[in-house]
DNA sequence: GATGAAACAGCCGAGCT
DNA sequence: AGCTCGGCTGTTTCATC
């Protein structure tokens, strides 16, 4: 993990879709000298995949929102499959506070949206934050200026 | 907008890197016919970019939190350029509620994680949820099963 | 990690349905 | 009008240094 290794990451953030020799000719590497290190960094889990970023509003998706869900520990294991095989649910987190899981959803309509938080009452009690507004899309780490040149 | 468009975004959003040829077979189109249908949902909007994921806890950003920050709808023009240079942030969006601000972030520490907290300050109370784990990692809406043809 | 050759994929045209 | 096919160009991959 050097240098050359983060501003491949930061490029490939920003297109997943750069070819070997354009990636080669912005790190000035050979292109083979990329492929290796770029399989390298998938390898080693640095880099989990590469997603096509599609504009959910485009797509008649037009209500987002946020969901924190009270949940007990023991309905994980029913939880977490549900949750995942959700088309709609774009992220799911468990984190602290009162409410434990924080589920960030896509809906064409605030009536889909809400039969959805219907659904989840089987779980426990919900609050809803509907997005207004993206001030920062979705985006990874911005890794290309800071010195973060750790063997992790 | 028909049933091959948006298979060739649901597998792109499964991986942005497949070349013209794999996404060709799978939905059983010649290359330049899948070239053409993805340069015009690139034009056209429904693909925004192409992302390479990475796994933050891999390069040493071992907290991530959702941040709720209460503020006045005055403080945006400062706040907006503010929030979306700052590198440990990975999606803010303006949202109903109490907190108008819920902005994800991802640092190396929960000292710096503290920190930019108090930076947060000058615009509004803040209230923090630690991420324990992600149930459902950043994903973008599944289109693959439901039957939205619309013309949007 | 670099170089060169071979395989491969992508691009642009013409012809077809 | 849009899809398929064929040729040329550019890209990736592998062996060697």
């Amino acid at each position: 993990m050097d240098k050359i290794d983060l501003k491949l990451i930061s490029l490939l953030q920003k297109n997943a879709r750069f070819s070997l020799k354009q990636l080669a000719e912005q790190v000035f590497l050979s292109s083979p000298a990329v492929s290796s290190r770029i399989e390298r960094l998938e390898k080693e889990g640095y880099i989990i995949g590469y997603q096509a970023q599609i504009d959910e509003e485009r797509l008649g998706y037009h209500i987002k929102a946020f969901i924190n869900l009270e949940m007990t520990p023991k309905q994980k294991p029913t939880f977490y499959p549900f949750i995942s095989e959700c088309p709609n649910v774009l992220e799911c987190n468990c984190v602290t506070g009162q409410y434990s899981m924080l589920i960030k959803v896509a809906f064409a309509s605030t009536q889909e949206l809400d039969m959805f938080i219907g659904k989840l009452q089987k779980f426990g009690n919900t609050q809803t934050q509907i997005v207004f507004s993206t001030a920062v899309r979705p985006r990874g780490i911005q890794v290309g200026d800071v010195e973060r040149l750790e063997q992790e």
